[in-house]
Order: C-alpha cells, then structure tokens, then sequence
RNA sequence: GCCGGUAUGUCGGAAUUGGCAGACGAGACAGACUCAAAAUCUGUUGUCCGCAAGGGCGUGUGGGUUCGAGUCCCACUACCGGCACCA
C-alpha cells in the first residue's frame, strides 16, 4: 500500500465524525468512562506542540477503552476569559469575543486535523452566555453560603499606567508595558473562603489516586500546621497576638517582630517616637512582593518601634518590638515572638540588630553560633517548669498552661490563604451582585442569569483602578433587587480560574437550560475517571477546582466529593535547545508543518515516542523520521500479507508478549515503550518474511489507538474486519504464551558476569548451579578457590561467591 | 529562599523495581542497489588496552550498605516546574 497521509487523514476524520463513533451515548448500558484533558486557553500563536502531549495520550486511553467496550467521554472546550485576549484586543482595537472566535477556530481545526477522538458535540465555551450562566449561579450559592465575601486586599498597582497589574505584568517591581514603578495598594476585593475546606482538601486527597509528589505539593501548599497563639500586652497596655508553631521556646523570645501593615501601628502612632522612619520603611516594604519579602537570603532589615514594648506573658519580662517585612500580615497574626536561638530567621535579624539569643532547648550547637532548630532530639532549658522536657512535651505543657490562664489557646493554621477572586478586567464573567446603599450586596435574582458582559467600545482599564465595565453607566445603575432603590453593579469581574474550576461538570450535559447538568447525567458519569495536565497546574488549578466541587458535593448538587478519581501529569516539550519553547527564544515548533510534512499518525507516534511522558523532552526534528519509517514499514506489511487466520508458532510468543506488554504500557502512561514493542514486533514480522491475515489483524488493532488514520486505511483495504479498526474488539493474550520454555541465565563469579547459558524456565536451583559451575569458564574462575556462597535467582542469575 | 521534580552513549531514551547497563529510535561509519543522488536494504557503533582470545573502566560529584547498586542510605552540584492577579 502506497502511504499518502494527505490524502488518507482527511478521508478517516471525516468519515469518524459522520459516523458518530466518537460520540459518548448519552443512554448506555455499557460502563462508562470519563478520559479528561484540561481544556486549552486559545492563545493568538494556535497550537503548541506541548498540547498534543496530553492530548494523543489520553486520546490513546479513549480508544483503548471503546475497545474494551465502554461508553467513552472523552469531551474539549475552551477555556476562553483572560488577560492575554484582553491585552491583545485593546491593543489592536478589536473586541476580545471576537479574538476569541478567530483562535477558537484556529485550534479546533489545528486540533482536528490530529485525529483525536474528541466529541465535538459537546464543546463548550467558558466565555459562552450559556456556559457562564452557570459560573455565575455556583457564584451565588457561595455567596448565599457565605463563603464569598469582601476584604481590603493589595494590589498592583502602576503609578503611570494607573490600573492594576497582575503578577505576571510586574517584571523586577516595575510595570511589564510602561517601565513605571509599581506599589501595593489597597482595594477592596471579592475573596473566596477556601479556608473554610483546607482540612478536607488534605484529606481527601486518601480518597483519590494521584501521584504522590503531586498529593505533596498540595499539602504543602495548603501547610497545615499545629501550634498555638499567645496573647502578648504592650507597656501601652494593648494586647498583641502571635502564631507560633513552637509555644515551646516562648522563655527564649528576646524580642517580637510584626508585619509593616500590622494596624496596631497605626494605633499607636502617637506613641511611637520614630513614626516617620516607621512610615518611611512600610512604604519600601509596601514595593516589594511577598516572594521578595521572605526570601531567606536576603539581608533582614527592620524598623524598632521606638516608645513602645511587649510583656512576655510567661515570665514578665519586657522586649522590644520591631516591624520587619520578613512577617507577612496575611499570615498568623501578622505577627511572631522571635526566638534567635531556634528560628533560623529570627537569629540573622537578632545577630544584625545586636539582640540577646537564649537557649532554651539544649542538644544543639552553640546557638550563638547558629540557630537549633531540631524539634525532635533537643530537652528544654532555662524555661522555669518546662525545664528537662522534650519538645513535644513542652509544647503540650505550655499550651495547657496557657489555655488555663487565657494568655493562649492551641491553634492550627494554614499557609493557604482565601483566594481573591476579584479582577478589574472587561474580560471575565461579570460577578453577579448589585450594591444597595441600604441593603448592601445584594445577588443577582437567579432568573436573571446569566448576567452578560456589555457590549462595549472600550474595555481599557480606568485610571482609578477600578474594572472598565465602571464606565458603563447604563449598565452600573440598575435597582436593587430587594428594595428596589436606586443601586449599582458590582463592575469587578471574575478570574479565569472560575470557568476552569467546574467545566468538568458541564461536558456531562452541556446542552441543559436548567441547571449545571441534569442530576441522571451527572449520577451517570462523575466522577472523572482520568484527568491528565501539565505539573504547572497541580497547585492552583487543581486545588480551586476540588474546593467548588466539594461546595458543589455539600449542597447536593454533584454525587461525589472528589471531582477526579485519577490525576496524571505530563513534562512539557520544549525546543530543540533543550530551553522552554517561546517566540523570543525563536525555538517554536508549529504541529501545522510537522502535520503537513509527516502526517498526523506520525506526529502522534513521535509526541508519544518522545520519551517518559511524565519528564520534559525536547524537540527533535531527526527522531521524528524514525516514527514516519514505522508508519511506512507498517503499510508495507500489506504487501507482504499471506493468508491464515492464526499467528504462526515462530511468532506465537513474540505477539502474545506484545499484546501484553502495549496494554500494560498504556494504563501506566508508558507509551514511549509501548511504541518501541510495537516496533521490535515489526521487526520481528519482517525478519520473517511474511505476515499472515490474522497478524496484520491484531497488530493493526494495537497500532490503531497511536496511528488512527494509518490503521483504519490498511484495516480497509486489507478487508481485517467489519466496521472500523477503532472500535473493533481489543485484542487479548495467554499469559501461558508469554513465557519462554528455555531462558538465558547469566553467571556471575563475585558479582561479575563471566558467562551465559540458555536452561530450562523450570529447572531448580541445585540443577542450575551444577550447571553453571560445569562450565568451562567458570571452572576455571573458581578453581582452587573456596566457595563462600550461592545466590540463585531464578530464570536471572547464578552468583558464585569465591577466594 | 520555600515546595516538588530531574541527571544514563554523539542525541531522545530503555532497564520486569536490588540481579546481563545502553532495548527502541535518531545520528555517524562501512557495504549493496544506482550513471549519480535520494529512498530502501545489510552490517558496525559506550570507552580504554589487545592482531585476537580476552580483560579494565563506565549511569552528575564524593562517601556508605550489599554477594551484587543506574536503582537503597548520607552529603553535595547543576538544571527544570510552582510560589497565590498568566493559566
């Protein structure tokens, strides 16, 4: 057979989705299975090499699936609101529904012309009326369940553009666009209360499989920790509360620390004598980011608060008060005791600003010389009746002590903070509340929803920070839904995270007016059965997501309390140079040319063929000739086609392996070594001269979840069967038919292999060992020497141990 | 800095989880076919010593455990991902 992919993949694509064998049945008495893959931002550059990796992989699993006889979802949308389209359409004065339209359909047909099994019936678009109807509505209810509320929060904010900043738009403290300098300022902001979930989103992370590092990012992240809080009171007779994950060292706290924006100073600020060199340092820390403010590193600094002193509630004694930016006010209190001679922080800035360091924990080092911070071996001194105990116990005996007197109280906390979810951007979903003077916020009346974006002119941020849709006067003042006086909108607009955070739910009946998706659909397939995406989405993405759906799971709106039965993650590809592939690097390789040159089996086989799905690989445009000569070696089979509708004895046991091990590959993401079975396979049948019917059945069926198109073409010509090759039955093996009679045994002499023999699979050890000491060159290695011992291990190796 | 990864021939990678290091593919070299080239086919290809038989060395670095370590332990180095308004 000739193999011309132009002319063949466009004839297979469009005769799969006439067929509608893709399609997920809507009423089935098959099992289903839900394959997900995340939904991809359409950027203005199309396509990305590194969307096809996660793609064809669990495209691979789909296919596999239809032909173990599920009811396959295997769904694609779009995930559409954002910062880039934003930027882009102001910048080239276009609206940004339509930027989006144009890339949408740029990646749908770039993503059609791969061959991936995707039900095109179900595509559904985040920035769609009817997609964000329901954003919207999961809104309210966090809303009405008072888990969305507002809080003064800082922003970025440039002092020339005059608007806010994302993260990503601030390089080194100054504005990406305008070089200007950036501050923090303070706005109010929609929060969510993620916080409200962190116990659970730990765990039940025992409920779901993922991979561990991925579970331990998200622990990490959320950052559980136990301790305690101590009420310290100044000499001005304030009370000043830390968090402190050791209560235990509270005799050896010299001198306590708090945020600049803590507001007891601004309380105290009559009191303080050196107010402006206090003013002066909040405005330096109020410029830098939190990841520059606790960086380790970096030189501490600080501010002592001149006037003012805390009182250690244990032992009375007074100690100063310092404003450093290494305490973060979104974290605890806002403020820590410092305990140089055990916290490594605290000890760099008690060594710079001359401060006494007590020990109160012995089994370290000289704590003058370093801080000991090991909780597990150290006894306490110098701590009055906690002296002589361990860490633990101490802080046992501590926080007991404190809870009795009411200075302090065990506490937990978590490094995860609520998630702001306010932006002051024209591109996202409206959030959908009304702002009364005498009712406050008041949400949208559900049969409102959606609340659509206005059609507007401009979408350029304002120049006093607040979102564009504040220009819309017609739109901003409306009435307030309960008392019906004059209101206005809220004008923030959601973050991209919100859309993303559900969408899963929607691909289950996203066609329905009525709610998210009908009770029957989501009974039916939730949860996720496999989702794969890249590592760089196991902390945000993964954890907002599972936080809506737990909400959504504890008002009996979706079955299950996990979104996801099964996480996997794929590296990313990146350029031939081996760095991260980006237009400025000029290291882009388009899936358009490697499609048009290669055809898209061959692009799929080389993204799968690459290496370790799970590792970073990098672009190599010689390899990917090795997969379009297998494509082409297996059209060539079809010349050499006999009849026989069984595998021949020579091949019997190489096939049976095949079968086995491409399957096993497959469930465990090994699809690097499931190509190259298939390959060494080939081989083997080209080695033979011939293939019979029956082979070139099996190996097309195995080859069809890779090389879809190239299958289903030799699949029809060669007449293998009824239907098409990518739902016929999945072909089984004999586990019987895998094992050899005879095996290669090595021999080794003290570790070293010294020689090889083929013995029977079943021969016992003694049988074995005979036989390889009656080898000549053993023979001669152990000669005269004594044998100290014998290690078999069957069907691999004989080890003799000699002096 | 913190959290999570990764490191194996010229290159991408493989190694049944402590048991033959380098499967499969690329590249290179040699040969066949060809007027020639491409394509295709056959062979060689970690490295050092040796005519050969054979032997030494070898999985980022340094140490350790073991009959046996790419795999386990300790200490480092380099690179990659995330760090909350990119998604």
């Amino acid at each position: 057979m000739k193999y011309d992919h132009k002319q063949i993949e466009p004839v297979w694509q469009k005769k799969w989705e006439d067929a509608g064998i893709f399609h997920a049945e809507a009423n089935s008495s098959k099992p289903k299975y839900y394959t997900l893959i995340e939904f991809p931002y359409p950027s203005g550059q199309g396509l990305h090499v590194g969307h096809p990796r996660s793609y064809t992989a669990l495209d691979i699993v789909a296919r596999k699936r239809r032909m173990q006889g599920y009811n396959v979802l295997y769904p694609i949308g779009w995930d559409a609101f954002g910062l880039p389209t934003e930027n882009f359409a102001i910048k080239n004065h276009v609206h940004p529904r339509e930027v989006t339209a144009k890339n949408v359909a740029r990646f749908k047909s770039q993503l059609q012309a791969l061959g991936i099994s995707f039900d095109w019936s179900r595509e559904i678009n985040t920035t769609d009326p009817k997609y964000y109807k329901w954003t919207q509505w999961i809104f309210l209810k966090l809303f009405e369940h008072g888990l969305a509320y507002k809080k003064e929060m800082a922003v970025n904010w440039c002092t020339s553009c005059k608007c806010v900043l994302a993260n990503e738009e601030v390089v080194n403290g100054v504005c990406e666009r305008c070089g200007s300098e950036v501050v923090r300022k303070v706005k109010s902001q929609w929060m969510l209360k993620i916080t409200a979930y962190a116990d659970r989103l730990i765990s039940d992370l025992d409920l779901v499989n993922y991979p561990e590092r991925v579970k331990a990012q998200q622990k990490n992240w959320i950052g559980r920790s136990t301790g305690a809080e101590v009420d310290f009171t100044t000499t001005t007779g304030d009370m000043l509360t830390v968090y402190t994950t050791r209560p235990d060292t509270l005799f050896g706290a010299t001198y306590m620390v708090i945020s600049p924006e803590h507001p007891m100073i601004s309380k105290l600020s009559s009191v303080i004598k050196n107010m402006d060199e206090v003013r002066q340092y909040q405005e330096a820390a109020a410029r830098k980011s939190d990841f520059e403010r606790t960086e380790v590193a970096k030189d501490k600094t600080g501010v002592r608060l001149d006037g003012v002193e805390a009182i250690n509630p244990v032992n009375g004694k007074q100690i100063p008060i310092f404003i450093s930016d290494y305490v973060l006010v979104s974290y605890g209190t806002g403020a820590i005791m410092a305990v140089p001679a055990h916290d490594t922080r605290d000890w760099e800035f008690a060594k710079k600003f001359d401060l006494p360091i007590i020990e109160v924990v012995k089994g370290g080092q000289d704590v003058q010389k370093e801080a000991f911070t090991d909780c597990a071996t150290g006894i306490l001194v110098n701590s009055d009746d906690l002296n002589g105990l361990s860490v633990e116990d101490a802080k046992k005996k501590i926080i007991e002590k404190l809870t009795e007197t009411g200075k302090g109280r065990a506490k937990v906390n978590f490094k995860l903070r609520d998630w702001v979810f306010s932006r002051q951007r024209y591109w996202g979903e409206p959030i959908p509340i009304v702002h009364c003077s005498c009712c406050g916020a008041v949400p949208v009346p559900e049969n409102e929803l959606p609340l659509e974006l206005p059609d507007v002119e401009s979408y350029e941020p304002t120049d006093n920070g607040e979102s564009p849709l504040a220009k819309m006067t017609e739109w901003v003042n409306t009435k307030c839904p309960k008392c019906g006086a004059d209101a206005k909108r809220e004008t923030d607009t959601m973050p991209q995270w919100a859309g993303s955070s559900w969408y899963f739910l929607r691909y289950m009946d996203p066609h329905n007016d009525e709610a998210l998706a009908s009770p029957e659909a989501l009974n039916y397939w939730a949860p996720v059965d496999w989702y794969n995406g890249g590592m760089e989405h196991t902390t945000l993405h993964l954890l907002y997501s599972r936080f809506w759906h737990k909400f959504l799971y504890d008002i009996k709106v979706v079955p299950t309390p996990e979104p996801y039965a099964k996480r996997t993650s794929h590296g990313m590809i990146l350029g031939e140079n081996g760095e991260k592939m980006s237009k400025s690097r000029g290291n882009v390789v388009n899936p358009d040319d490697i499609v048009n040159e290669y055809g898209a089996d061959t692009m799929r086989l080389f993204e799968m063929f690459i290496g370790d799905f799970e590792n970073a690989a990098p672009w190599n445009s010689n390899s990917i000739k090795g997969c379009r000569r297998f494509a082409e070696r297996f059209c060539g089979l079809t010349a050499l086609m006999i009849d026989g509708d069984n595998i021949r004895p020579e091949l019997e046991g190489a096939f049976h392996k095949t079968i086995k091990k491409v399957g096993e590959d497959i469930e465990n993401l090994k699809f690097n070594t499931a190509i190259a079975a298939l390959m060494s396979l080939i081989n083997d049948i080209y080695a033979s001269g011939s293939v019979t019917k029956g082979e070139l059945k099996i190996f097309t069926a195995l080859l069809s979840p890779f090389a879809p198109h190239v299958a289903e073409q030799v699949w029809d010509e060669c007449k293998l069967g009824d239907g098409f090759a990518s739902v016929t039955e999945w072909p089984s093996y004999d586990e019987n038919k895998c094992v050899d009679d005879e095996i290669q045994i090595v021999v080794q002499v003290n570790g070293k292999v010294r020689d090889k023999m083929m013995i029977p699979a079943q021969i016992d050890r003694d049988s074995a060992i005979a036989a390889a000491k009656n080898s000549d060159k053993i023979k001669a290695l152990i000669d005269g020497k004594t044998i100290i011992k014998e290690i078999y291990v069957p069907s691999k190796l004989i080890n003799i141990v000699a002096k």
